[in-house]
Formats: C-alpha cells, sequence, structure tokens
DNA sequence: CAGTGGTCTAGACCACAGC
DNA sequence: CTGTGGTCTAGACCACTGG
C-alpha cells in the first residue's frame, strides 16, 4: 500500500502560479464562504500588480482543479463539492422502478485509535499520531451496499469523537466542513477484486466477491486529511471512465 | 477565409471556438503528420485574421482535448496516441522481477461479419452495414492476461480484411492509422464484473471471476471508429483514478 | 542564429446577473 | 444601472530548439 500524491517543488515559478498558489493560501486563512465570490478579477489585478489576462490563468488553474467556479456575471466562488453520489458510483443500484437510489449513510461506530504505521504514513501524520476511525454503512433501504472503514489524523478531526451517532449526517464531506473546517477538494482512488471477502453487514458472514475501493482524500492545502476503504459486492461493479 | 460572426443557422459560437474546429477539420483534410508541426501561432493569427491570444486559446482545447501537443521552440504536432500500456492499464501484472511488462498483442482472427444491430448502431453505423471483426490476446510471456473482441465498421476498415494475420502489428491503434488512416484520439470506457466467463484462452474453458471492459474508441472526427471488449482475470484487477 | 511556443501587458467591448 | 466574468486585440519579451 504505497500511492500518494508526489510533491513538486520549483525554484522560479511564472507569475500567474505564484499567484494562484496565493490565491489558494487567502482561501484557506480567510475560510471558505461557499456563498461569497473571492474578489473580483479587477481586484485581484490591483491587489497583485498584474493585468487582467494574467489573473484569468491563475484562476483558470484553481478552476481546472474544481477548486473554484466562475459564474459569469456573479463572481467567482469555492466550488461546493458534490460528492453525493460519487462515493457509490462504482456501482449500480436500482430501485424495482429502474430510477437510479442514491444511497444513504449510516455512521455505525466512532472512536479513537492508536496511530497505525501504514495508515498514519499514508495521512503525513507522525508515526504514532492518533487516529478516528468510523465504520460506515450506504444503504438503500434495507439493503447495504457498500462497507466502509475511514481513518482520519485526530489533529483535524477531534471534534467529531465528542458527537453521538446519530448526530452524523448522510453525507460526510459537507460533515466535515461544517464539524472541523476541513475541505475535500479531491480523491485518487484505487481499485482491486477481493475473491473472499467476509463481513458481518455486507456480505452477512459468508465469503463473497467484492470490489475494494482505496482512496486518499486531498484537502485545500494538499494534504492527505482522510484514508477510506470502502467494499460492495463485485456483482454489481459498474464503471465509466473516459481516457484520452 | 472569413471568421465573421453572420448569418449562420447555428448559434454563434465565439471565435476561439470557430478557430479550433476549423483547425480540426484541416487536420483531417491534411493527413497527420506525427513529425511536422502545424502552422505556428504567428501563421494561424494571419491565416485566420486573429490575434495571437486568440489562436492560442483554439490551440489550448484541442490540446486539452489530446489531439495536439506542444513543444517550445520546436512546434506544436497532432499528439501521437500513447495506447501503449494503456489496453491493459486495469491490471497487474509484473515479471518475477517485479518490473511492470507490457504485454504483447496478437490478433487470432479476421473476418468479415454481417451488421449486428447492437454493434452497429454503437459505431453510428446503418442497421446493415457489415464489420470487420477480430479475436486478439494480449500476451506476458506465455501468459494470457487479455482477451478481446473487437468490432469495425467495414466502410473504413476494409483493407485490414486483405491482410494475413502475420501482418498485424504489436499495437493496434498505430496500425490503424498506417494502413486505414484511421486516428483513435479518445476512448470511451465501461467496466463490470462477471462471475462465470468462460473462454478457450483466457480462462482455458474453466468458468472464472473476469473483469469485462467494453471501450467506445472515439476517431479525430468525432465519431465512433471502434468497439472492443476486452476480458481479464478479476484477480489481477487493479486501477487507479482521480476524481474531483 | 532564426523560429517556435510560453508568459505578460494594458487596454477594449460583450454577455450576463442583480438591484 | 453597475459590476461581474468572457472574449479579443496588438503588441512585448523570455525560454527553448535546431541548424
Amino acid at each position: 500500500m504505497n500511492f500518494s500524491y508526489e510533491n513538486n517543488e520549483q525554484a522560479k515559478l511564472p507569475l500567474y502560479l505564484q499567484i494562484k498558489r496565493q490565491i489558494q493560501q487567502n482561501l484557506i486563512q480567510a475560510g471558505w464562504q461557499f456563498d461569497t465570490p473571492i474578489p473580483s478579477e479587477h481586484a485581484l489585478a490591483a491587489e497583485f500588480n498584474a493585468s487582467i489576462g494574467t489573473i484569468r490563468k491563475a484562476v483558470d488553474g484553481l478552476v481546472e482543479e474544481g477548486i473554484l467556479v466562475r459564474q459569469q456575471g456573479r463572481g467567482t466562488f469555492i466550488r461546493q463539492p458534490d460528492f453525493t453520489s460519487s462515493m457509490a458510483r462504482f456501482f449500480r443500484h436500482r430501485t424495482k422502478a429502474g430510477e437510479q437510489q442514491i444511497p444513504v449513510g449510516v455512521v455505525k461506530s466512532v472512536q479513537e485509535v492508536a496511530g497505525v504505521d501504514e495508515i498514519n504514513r499514508l495521512l503525513g501524520e507522525p508515526e504514532n499520531a492518533p487516529l478516528v476511525y468510523l465504520e460506515r454503512l450506504r444503504l438503500n433501504g434495507e439493503k447495504v451496499i457498500l462497507s466502509e472503514k475511514i481513518w482520519l489524523p485526530k489533529s483535524k478531526f477531534a471534534p467529531l469523537l465528542n458527537l453521538p451517532l446519530e448526530g452524523f449526517d448522510n453525507l460526510l464531506y459537507p460533515f466535515y466542513v461544517q464539524q472541523c473546517g476541513q475541505l475535500v477538494v479531491s480523491a485518487k482512488e484505487r481499485l482491486t477484486f477481493l475473491a473472499d471477502y467476509q463481513d458481518e453487514e455486507l456480505t452477512q458472514g459468508e465469503a463473497q466477491a467484492v470490489i475494494k475501493i482505496s482512496r486518499l482524500a486531498k484537502g485545500l492545502d494538499g494534504s492527505i486529511i482522510e484514508y477510506r476503504e470502502s467494499y460492495g459486492i463485485a456483482q454489481d461493479f459498474y464503471y465509466e471512465t473516459i481516457i484520452s
């Protein structure tokens, strides 16, 4: 288990990249307001003493990364991430009527655990830093379609430990923002196949073929803020991708 | 060549999009040379009577779509698609030494077949248009790691029918360009799981768990030029993706 | 060296949202 | 109406490639 984002540090960056980075820093410091725009391009041009075109190129970069969205006539905003259905997008699950159904998320347990070498390394945490560990299910009605194990750095997510299970929202990522000020902007996932996975909830104790999804979620400052393992029945597996 | 906003039936497109489309058309007409650059930005600006910035934006679009690549100091070129390992990128196969190995492609059969409703629809061909059908294996040494079935429109790929099996290259897509003038620029893939797939070569007649990859490959003019089904052993499945 | 793409400027006008 | 992002111009200079 050794996948990670690479860090590229440069010496002499073009102005538009410097500005891009600075804007990103400002977003972190200011705290994110999804409903109020960032300063206008004109204002940014004045602030950074650069031309509009250069500002646009900097903002373009953040838009491409999915961190900002432009709205003509209104302004440029921090993107409200929509992971609504993304968590279960690898699987097909439909009602009897044939409609796509959005699974419900239920947290089954929350606890503090000691650091685990392998996971702390993925999270970029010190070797023995404590973690927050969640178990969670995704349900379609009565049916369990996804079983999840989630590890978070306690340094950033300690507030979750003081909440009752009923206090957790259906969607976790907006909840992270609300409770801990942690914004997930992108994620890297690895899919593998397990012939014999066993789990009380998902497979009801019998060994079954599953697809395992390992996810590293990245925060606004570029650090990894969540490691998650999700398991779903292989028979329901369904994924589309575009390559070029 | 006149690009003014005129009496078009179409909605009015920004100039840079009109130019982008026109460049793409020119690439098709000119036939692709991977080793000679397209006209310089200066030349294009003169040809289209637009400013450099607008030309850059048009070319940027084609670069983002993976059709062109820029090389500072040299020029802008049609991208030599690198599907070298992409066909088998969903699977992990390594030598005993642990190196990633690039599988070898071997075509087992080529024949003309009657149109199949479902497939002709996917290819955008008339209902009874004949097809070219290939069977192909991907091998690591002796081991079969991928079994493929490929359907192509005869209208574009008839030349393949006159070739001996030994004449087929290891890589198919560069071969398509060379033999039929068909360039694959992108593809859409759908992954699903089959619990009991049986195949003489891949599973040696025994039913096994496999991952099925259905691919639609798109040509330079945007039409679908290939439909392909690939099957690989589920145990070897391994895929990474970034979402945002 | 000449020619290419890469960055950057300092404006202009257009299209759209919201008051 | 004002202010926003979206398009476009006509240059400039820099960084890199190749002969």
